[in-house]
DNA sequence: GCACTTGCCGAAACCGGTTTCGGAACTCAA
DNA sequence: TTGAGTTCCGAAACCGGTTTCGGCAAGTGC
């Protein structure tokens, strides 16, 4: 310190403008700052727009955490990255993390992101967090029918937001596609394509979605007056191998489906893989649906009938949720669903072999 | 504030110990403590021991954000998502953000994420962030030939660590992959495999990556002993479709390349379709190289030969050295470069029509 | 005309840390 | 024994905000 020309670059506020500067300009306290930013009625109309109004001139914004210290909210939503589902996020998650990190920032809201590589290590990052204080709630992606993330943050009375729905509502807030409707409405367009065994390949059922797609699909058979053969319903796949070996158990029965449904595209292109194994024509021989809207499925051979979703929008969508219920709304107000975007493409044809 | 049994889930410090309850516990103020666990030099041995060790027993961890009021330094890392790339980043951000976070959980640091959606927007957001102290540093993906973010954060003076190398050094840190080596190393396999004509697809030139990967080319060539024939380069190909072009344009040359090798996996599988366009069949008509490892290229007909990057080890790396900058290593001897992974599989082969 | 509200703001405490400053106790040479 | 120099810690200021409390002036009721 000394013959250097104003450093600018050192100290806890190089050329940031502080609550005192503006108190300063207004010949007024920083407590009546504080109190008319924050909208105190104890801070007459006049003043509180004066402090308004030179608080945007220049450019003031309170350091969230020097409010934090006080509020013990730092202004940041938490979400914690599973290293172990490994294949099961990695096509998603890109696009889902654009529209957090997009939706967080639009709500004046930061965006903190953890990882844990297991699942007892999950709940341990979780404890860091609320110890230390990083985050005022968090966002959690698939929701699982017993959830530890959720019986944790319930507990401990922190806000959260769940991707996926949950069997115990209490002070959840959650935002989803409705996948149940896809999977009816994909049975309703195999129905229509003169598919009368039609197979189903669910998803993890330690997620919440399984359970409600494969309803989906059930429901889709009844409405297309079909009877649902246990046979021809697998679960718990999730990965290109996993639909690859489901399908050729579907295949290898006596009476094999004419179409399958996967609850995944991850698994709809195993089902691609298993229909090469034996020289089966997927869209001709087999016609198959899928679910996600991942872009292998557009460019497979043909390119895959499934469902879109709209990871983005989901983001910021969880975003947005999460910031009102911190700010207090009940958790009941803050409960949305969406569809999921039908897109017809090659892999599904008319039925051919009766 | 009445009946309520005491409440943990309220007020700013609930539940958590603070320095001044470990100051009570050791019968000293907190100023010794804090200047303790700092380590200053003038408490005693004795004393630093004692402090540390019931800081350990209470489990005491400073608030980070209590800290940043005085020091400035929030022990958070930064990173900006470029929503604009779309594609051109999407299979890799996965893994990469995974790394970055494991790597800032690792030292104590957090990870914040923001997101831009244009070029205007990006350096607004790294001005907001600094402005409120979002961050002690920055990872920069995609290290540019011209980076806008660089030439912000040198004059800022704020740390960063690239994803990529920069030809100014000037105070730079980075970790790279040395696509260099393998585009030389590609050319190397194809030549011996008889391939005399060879092809190269670049990517971005505005990325400092296409460059070097373009000499690494040129250099494989020499050292092959081969001459290049300018119409076989082609640039700018990031995407699929890009790669769909420049494999139709080499392909309708008057003498076409027997071999290709592109700068990005992606362009590789544009390749494919170019190739499946004029049913010409890949691995024997025509070798294909890329680089990146992505999931798809292992899936293709036939599986991509190509080069792995461990986007997640180059994560923790990158948090790791931003660490060290942060600190105040000097940037000379936080540069570092690794190897990708020759990943042999079906699109290449012998060379059969000379 | 006087006590009593009410509206509005300043003073000061506080949050959980860091850092500067000063002084007590102890050491050591004169 | 005394004065100077060290060693080590406490006291207090500070960081940038929030929040409580109290008081002044104007308005109200009687």
């Amino acid at each position: 310190m000394g013959h250097a020309p104003t450093v600018l670059s050192e100290g806890p506020s190089r050329g940031r403008v502080t609550i005192n500067e503006v108190a300063d300009a207004l010949h007024l306290t920083k407590s009546t700052v504080s109190r008319a930013l924050n909208g105190y009625p104890d801070i007459s109309e006049a003043t509180q727009l004066r402090v308004k109004r030179m608080a945007e001139r220049m450019n003031y914004q309170p350091l969230s955490h020097a409010q934090a210290i006080k509020t013990g909210r730092t202004r940041s939503l938490g979400f914690v990255l599973q290293l172990a589902d490994h294949d099961a996020q990695r096509p998603f998650l890109a696009e889902f993390l654009a529209g957090l990190s997009a939706g967080s920032t639009a709500q004046g809201y930061t965006l903190t992101v953890a990882s844990a590589d297991s699942e007892t290590h999950l709940i341990e990052t979780f404890r860091t967090l609320l110890r230390e204080r990083k985050a005022d709630g968090f966002i959690l992606p698939r929701a699982m029918v017993s959830d530890p993330r959720v019986e944790l943050l319930r507990t401990a009375k922190v806000p959260f937001v769940l991707f996926g729905r949950q069997a115990d509502p209490e002070g959840c807030c959650w935002f989803d596609i409705r996948g149940e409707d896809a999977m009816q409405e994909a049975v309703m367009h195999l129905s229509e394509l003169g598919h009368r065994r039609i197979g189903f390949i669910n998803g993890g059922t330690i997620y919440s979605y399984a359970k409600l797609r494969v309803e989906g699909f059930r429901a889709g058979m009844a409405q297309a007056g079909m009877a649902v053969d246990p046979n021809l319903i697998c679960e718990n796949a999730v990965t290109l191998d996993d639909g690859r070996e489901a399908a050729a158990f579907l295949l290898n029965l006596a009476h094999p489906p004419t179409a399958i449904v996967c609850a995944v595209d991850q698994v709809a292109l195993g089902v691609y893989l298993a229909a090469a194994d034996r020289g089966i024509t997927i869209g001709r021989d087999l016609s198959v649906v899928g679910y996600d809207g991942i872009q292998e499925g557009a460019h497979a051979q043909p390119p895959l009938t499934t469902f879109a979703v709209d990871n983005r929008a989901a983001g910021v969508e969880l975003a947005t949720l999460l910031v009102k219920c911190i700010r207090g709304e009940p958790s009941e107000n803050l409960r949305k669903t969406a569809n999921a975007a039908f897109v017809r493409r090659g892999s599904t044809g008319p039925c051919i072999n009766l």
